[in-house]
DNA sequence: TTATTTGGTTTCGTTATGCAACCTTTCTGG
DNA sequence: CCAGAAAGGTTGCATAACGAAACCAAATAA
């Protein structure tokens, strides 16, 4: 009796959280993006289990989120870094940081801000060609034809 | 041995985790948001196990992601739906559908369009206080006073 | 050269998940 | 009104995932 395959229930959504769904590996991504490497560095910095760290590690680097780099001079020693795949999560991490404080208030002091100018971020959003922020009322599901979609049954 | 808890990380990101961060609990999301309202509804059209599916409504109506209304003429017929801060996940699960489709091509023919227009809608994206586009590269990591953030180790 | 760090694997107990069966209340057809 | 189906669960069981700690080999530091 294995886990529910996700990648199989044509939804790109259900196929993105195949890979990253689950409680772990969107935190070690996140880590990832403070600077982190090292192995040891994910251990401590997350408090997770080390057998569950390597496991998510080799899942991540198995989806191409990561890759393992041997840094080590003369022999075994890594390093974990993002792949371009893992970097373009930033969008999903922010997005459920800013969910999270907008809802539950800020859970830790570190802000994000603009390199250049040091400014607060724009939330992210949902936006239309013109810009304009849309919520879940604001738009349609269509089939590739694009008829609507009628699915709540 | 309870699994590790993530809103006592002093981290918005896990304390977002800890509510939505299962393999379920967002696909239970995004169909609410494609109109699905009933128990058997998400049941059918999910495959998730009723125990599981029972379970997982219950945590989110907890977290206040969604709402039991008792729609029985006579009695308990239930309906579940998005609350304000369940629809407000709109954009992280927008962001992940979006990121999926980048890297493992469209799994589904549904697509999104503006309720408007018609039009697709654009990449959601991190943006600055000007609408420019940032990377993970482009932002600082800043406590708050502002002070850079060196913690890769 | 010895000690320590790194990057794991193994073991074991607990928790989560999937499946099927069962159960009670409510709606539907006749 | 009555039989039967549907809605919304709960329970029991088997398997998989997880967490903590012990253990281990290779590489580096002292």
């Amino acid at each position: 009796m294995t886990r529910k395959r996700f990648d199989e229930m044509g939804c790109s959504v259900a196929c993105a959280l195949n890979e990253v769904g689950d409680w772990w590996s969107l935190l070690v991504v996140k880590q990832a993006m403070l600077g982190t490497r090292r192995f040891v560095d994910f251990q401590h910095n997350l408090g997770i289990a080390k057998n569950i760290l390597c496991n998510r590690l080799s899942r991540l680097v198995d989806n191409g989120v990561m890759v393992r780099v041997d840094v080590g001079e003369h022999g075994k020693r890594y390093e974990y870094r993002l792949t371009d795949k893992g970097r373009d999560l930033f969008t999903v991490v922010t997005a459920l940081r800013q969910w999270s404080e907008r809802w539950n208030g800020e859970k830790d002091t570190m802000k994000l801000v603009d390199r250049q100018s040091g400014e607060p971020l724009t939330p992210v959003a949902v936006q239309n060609q013109q810009g304009q922020i849309l919520t879940v009322r604001d738009v349609r599901f269509v089939d590739e034809d694009g008829k609507p979609l009628e699915e709540a049954g």
